[in-house]
RNA sequence: GGGCGAAUGGCGGAACUGGUAGACGCGCACGACUCAAAAUCGUGUUUUGUAAAAAGUGAGAGUUCGAUUCUCUCUUCGCCCA
């Protein structure tokens, strides 16, 4: 027998696919369609194990939906912009676009070689002009509708870079590159008004009927809608300030009301700026950092000024304004006011800062004297010491009568707030997406004229010197419009940008006019079904959904909301990892073991190795694999099957050496079952024996796998596949009718293409086959059986398993049961009381 | 701090609506082939027990004829907000 040679076949086959075009579409009114989208990489150079598992698993599905008869639309592209291709620049002295082309060139080759069916013409590159030039149209039109505006906003400075950072590029309030104490400053930025639409991005969410519950429950939270009211607290004090706003959800404990207070970077901050206590107290702020996470864990700190707000419920009740570090402009008004006593963040302050805490609410199981000590009290219960609010039940009750009551008097009124706030997209980097903007001296907003789209980077960039890069090229920064001199924006767009609507793209990757063509995304949209990590349940898949209805939004043409019937979000690939005693890691190469047990430094058996956890693999811990070298190895085919069979594909894998080597010999395995039955079908038998069997099992198996299909249950596909290999090889005799076995082989090895498609290709060829079988279907007259096991239990305990024929009633099985060697013995001498009877299934006996 | 999820042999994992727990793979053990080894093939492999049998799905309770599956309490771990 000969080896299976995967190098020969696979390039065979690839080559062959690629001549053919055989995964190319186009649009196909009279076909079902299906599109089939995994999230594209950003080009970092080269692919990782990541890669391998997401491709696949889109791969099979793509496939699969292919041989169902669906015309499937299967693209890839690349997300090219980006940071990383900026300080590769810098550190190798190579332009960004350079860099970036050669890795997308190395890793689409990387991609070819795992013998993916994607159509190849529909590439698309974010950094290509030709992108990019249709979403910086996108951004004017926008613009025009009203969705994107400009305003200051404090960012992130770093100080030596003189750059913005974003948020997890600060760490411990330094720049992560600089090391240097961050700034806040304010800047001129550009916001798209995705907060337009955070009530329908919610309210939809329910309509995503495919996406994980999971996926969904972080977006609601994101979006953070909550019901409250705005108050507005009348001020006292020496400065002209009359009152201050502020959003509260619970405005029924306002009797509890000990404090104001309000962010360092409220309006009314404008009058203590010559205070030089003040100006030391925001620079502390500015220390704590702005995340959710800080302000929650950090010390909560205040500056006390000499202002005092006034209770509206109660007149008499003055208490002092504070500035604090825990609000945050962004989040209703920049405003709060406090109750420490069911407010946990409040009553750290106010036992701070020696503040009153008065307890208004008590749990229903607790009498009037309950006090709050220690730990506020935010659960259900009953309104006290709250004049006439006394005894509204918290919280169903409470808060809305509160708010009726605010509202007569006209001291507030109901609002719902939203915790999404609008998404800034400027960012001060040369290797994104210009923004379409020019300004005249005075800073008034021109937009550049369609016509002259797209704006182009300007190739010659000092990406050396401080500061947004584009500001530096005086030469392209100037421009005229209409005779008027005007200046570019200098700066880019977030690459989130160009990701939120690059799958619409695939569906017209070669429009010169426009992004897409209406036609198109008529027929391909919405995606049937997205792939990818679930690191970007949020951000990616939030902004995709805006921008899809910022499309839709006042175009009546461009039907369409959200981008994503269904959503499966794969795990990630992880691998041990290995320590020296010196605390470094080690890779895997360079490590090397005997028994199993131990592991030493190859080449030395006296150093030792630590073998720590399995965790996900990444570059730091040195515990990556190349799918490149394991593809040289064993073969893509070997590589998809390991990829997909050892763990559900939404849960994390372990990277096995083992595991790989058991799909390779799988793989050959296979080869040997191919050679054998490929020697019966030349027999000349036409008898039945043993044929029945086979065809039941196939049935069975096409039955399994459509249901391990439907469930994403890839593992659980293999060991269906693996178990149809004991089965074949096992079965496998001269007796057994030479067109049955064809016919069931042929719907065998359908069934495995799509994980293993180079092989089946080169199996079905080699019987003179179409490589391209449709998915068989199941006959499901030969999923039924005539005889039937019965499970036998005896006071609920299985005893044994009784063959008997199908459908028999439960007096009939009794009987047999009585007669049975090894459940007879059981019922000796004792009553049958009661008995359950699953027809075909089981039956229960229970007796004295 | 909040939200979500998970826990099954030595390991990864299977068990569709409550109905045979441990499919399939790895590892391990034994055997065959071999001078020998590797590779390959075969057999076995939850635990205790010679066996009959008993126990067993993180811990404890509950519902049920019957619970890995449903409910409650707890423990541990993971992920996300970050």
């Amino acid at each position: 027998m000969e080896r299976y040679n995967f190098k020969v076949i696979e390039k065979k086959w690839q080559n062959f696919w690629e001549k053919n075009k055989s995964f190319k579409t186009k649009v196909n009114k009279n076909k079902k369609k299906f599109y089939c989208l995994e999230m594209f990489p950003y080009p970092s150079g080269k692919i990782h194990m990541g890669h391998v598992r997401n491709y696949t698993i889109g791969d099979v599905l793509a496939r699969v939906k292919s041989m169902q008869g669906y015309n499937v639309l299967h693209p890839m592209g690349w997300d090219s912009f980006g940071l990383p291709a900026e300080n590769a620049a810098k550190e190798n002295n190579l332009h960004p676009k350079t860099w970036t082309k050669s890795n997308i060139s190395v890793m689409k080759k990387q991609l070819k070689k795992m013998g993916l069916s994607l159509d190849w013409d529909r590439e698309i590159s974010t950094c290509s002009e030709k992108y990019y030039k249709h979403q910086q149209l996108f951004f004017l039109e926008l613009y025009e509708k009203g969705l994107v505006y400009r305003k200051e906003n404090y960012v992130n400075w770093d100080p030596i870079e003189q750059t913005v950072l974003a948020n997890e590029q600060v760490i411990d309030g330094k720049g992560w590159r600089s090391g240097v104490t961050v700034e806040r400053k304010k800047l001129n930025q550009w916001f798209f008004n995705i907060s337009k639409f955070s009530e329908e991005l919610l309210e939809d969410l329910s309509k995503l009927k495919n996406w994980p519950d999971k996926v969904k429950t972080m977006q609601k939270n994101w979006i953070g809608k909550s019901f409250g009211c705005e108050i507005d607290f009348k001020i006292e004090g020496k400065l002209p300030i009359n009152k201050i706003k502020c959003f509260t959800t619970r405005p029924d404990t306002l009797f509890g009301f000990s404090f104001l207070a309000v962010s360092v970077d409220h309006p009314i901050s404008k009058y203590f700026l010559d205070d030089p206590k003040f100006i030391k107290f925001r620079e502390e702020c500015s220390k704590t950092g702005t995340t959710e996470e800080s302000i929650a864990q950090g010390e909560k700190i205040g500056f006390k000024t000499n202002l005092f707000a006034i209770n509206p419920l109660n007149k008499k009740q003055k208490v002092p304004v504070y500035f604090a570090n825990f609000v945050l402009m962004d989040y209703g008004f920049g405003a709060v006011f406090g109750c420490p006593a069911h407010d946990q963040r409040d009553l750290d302050f106010a036992n701070k800062y020696n503040l009153k805490v008065k307890t208004v609410v008590k749990p229903l199981n607790e009498d009037d004297n309950f006090s709050v000590e220690k730990e506020a009290y935010t659960g259900p219960g009953v309104i006290i010491n709250s004049d006439y609010l006394n005894g509204f039940k918290v919280p169903k009750e409470s808060i809305i009568k509160t708010i009726k009551i605010l509202e007569k008097r006209k001291f507030g009124k109901k609002k719902i707030n939203f915790r999404l706030k609008d998404w800034g997209v400027s960012r001060q980097r040369y290797w994104g997406c210009p923004i379409p903007i020019a300004y005249d001296k005075k800073g008034n907003v021109f937009t550049i004229p369609k016509k002259k789209l797209p704006v182009k980077l300007p190739e010659n960039i000092n990406l050396n010197s401080r500061g947004n890069p584009l500001d530096s090229v005086k030469e392209w920064k100037k421009i005229k419009i209409n005779g008027k001199e005007l200046v570019r924006e200098t700066d880019t767009l977030d690459t989130f940008v160009d990701s939120s609507w690059y799958f619409i793209r695939f569906c017209s990757p070669n429009n010169e006019k426009y992004g897409f063509s209406y036609d198109e995304i008529k027929y391909w949209m919405p995606v049937d079904q997205y792939i990818g990590g679930v690191e970007h349940a949020i951000l990616h898949l939030l902004y995709s959904r805006f921008f899809t209805r910022a499309l839709n939004y006042k175009n009546k043409k461009f039907n369409l909301k959200e981008p994503f019937e269904g959503l499966f979000t794969q795990g990630m690939v992880c691998h041990k990892t290995y320590k020296d005693h010196n605390n470094n890691w080690l890779s895997p190469e360079e490590i090397d073991t005997k028994d199993g047990i131990n592991y030493f430094q190859k080449n030395s058996p006296s150093k030792k190795v630590i073998v720590g956890s399995s965790e996900s693999m990444s570059k730091s811990k040195k515990n990556t694999i190349d799918p490149e070298k394991i593809i040289e190895n064993y073969g893509a085919d070997a590589v998809r099957l390991f990829i997909l069979s050892d763990s559900p594909p939404e849960k994390d894998v372990q990277w096995s050496e083992q595991g790989m080597a058991a799909s390779y010999k799988f793989v050959q395995k296979l080869w040997g079952l191919h050679e054998k039955i490929k020697n019966n079908l030349n027999n000349n038998n036409n008898s039945k024996t043993d044929s029945d069997e086979i065809t039941k099992f196939t049935n069975q198996l096409i039955h399994k796998i459509n249901g391990n299909l439907e469930r994403f249950n890839y593992n659980v596909f293999i060991a269906n596949m693996y178990e149809t290999y004991n089965f074949l090889n096992q079965k496998i005799n001269n007796s057994i009718n030479k067109k049955i076995l064809f016919e069931n082989y042929r719907k065998v090895l359908s069934i495995m293409s799509p994980i293993i498609p180079h092989f089946v290709s080169e199996c079905l060829d080699d019987l003179k086959l179409n490589t391209f079988q449709k998915w068989p279907t199941v006959d499901k007259s030969m999923l039924k059986s005539e005889t039937v096991k019965y499970v036998i239990q005896i006071n609920g305990k299985k005893r044994s398993i009784i063959n008997s024929k199908k459908d028999i009633d439960e007096k009939t099985l009794i009987e047999e049961v009585k007669k049975d060697q090894r459940t007879g013995k059981f019922l000796e001498g004792s009553n049958i009381t009661r008995s359950i009877f699953i027809k075909n299934k089981l039956i229960n006996l229970i007796i004295k």
